[in-house]
DNA sequence: CGCCAATAGGAGCATATGCTCGTATCGTTC
DNA sequence: GAACGATACGAGCATATGCTCCTATTGGCG
């Protein structure tokens, strides 16, 4: 036998999260990969489109993610024309994201992919469940750690 | 008023996931920053020092990390001294990954600091609740999408 | 024995993630 | 209006993540 028993590790409720994460973004990943789009990708379309322009910024505190990696993420979208990033008039130090024309577009071809994958998802893992998951998850973020802080 | 009452993608299974893996990653990380090790190095440490020895696919397999990942994850471990990479005298194709003496040392360094994180994870987030995410996110692992397959 | 599918991994690429440090700007305060 | 702290970023760095294509090796099969 192997020590499995004896392993206190299994418990790390970091480890269980980044698991799941990876193995879940690999699939919604896969689900949107017709569409051209990676599952983060889509995400912050999907946001501008629902929530309309807004500086880096806001946009990074929208999906939980740093200011740095939202800068780096729009690169790509806007290399190919999905997202537009321009300096703000009211604001000279901040840039305004945009959805672009191509952007619109390549999000309403990816939401039925995104739709299909999560009712795959919910099939298989149960409705009430994920809702129940979801709901956890975002408890996770009420927990005031606040790692960003100093 | 926002649209965000309208906004679907609030029920989007994999952002929720993401969201939290990035907001606890960094909590951990942070956690175990006196011990100049991150979450993820500190994972591959502790089951190094767990199951013994193994193969890199097999550490990739045990943390759910593809295989490349986790090549590139051992480098700066082995550039430390904390692991050895070594070929199998067995099996001429495999490399096998093993805990170094200061590897291990660095783990028990880290291992108070991580049990921390877990009591003060658990004491905000609930003791029962953190059991029952972790058993939820296991269960996402047995949804059965291989997305690593073809 | 020779061939071949499967296995284990490396190289190179691209994106993802987030840090520190530095810059430009803004708003307030004296 | 000059100074200063706060705000919004960018650049450069390092690690994280995983893909495709490639090589080396193994083990089985005719």
């Amino acid at each position: 036998m192997t020590t499995a028993a004896t392993d206190p590790g299994e418990a790390c409720n970091n480890l269980a999260l980044r698991r799941a994460a990876r193995y879940l973004g690999a699939t919604y990943d896969r689900a949107l990969a017709p569409a051209g789009l990676r599952a983060t990708q889509f995400s912050i379309l999907q946001k501008l489109s629902a929530y309309g322009e807004m500086t880096i910024g806001s946009l990074a505190d929208m999906i939980s993610m740093d200011r740095t990696t939202m800068a780096s993420n729009l690169k790509p979208l806007a290399r190919e024309g999905l997202v537009t990033v321009e300096p703000s008039a009211a604001d000279r130090r901040a840039r305004i994201v945009a959805l672009a024309p191509d952007g619109l577009s390549r999000m309403k071809t990816a939401l039925p992919l995104w739709r299909e994958m999560q009712a795959r998802f919910e099939e298989r893992f149960g409705q009430g469940e994920a809702a129940r998951l979801r709901a956890c998850l975002d408890g996770v973020l009420d927990t005031g750690f606040e790692p960003w802080a100093e």
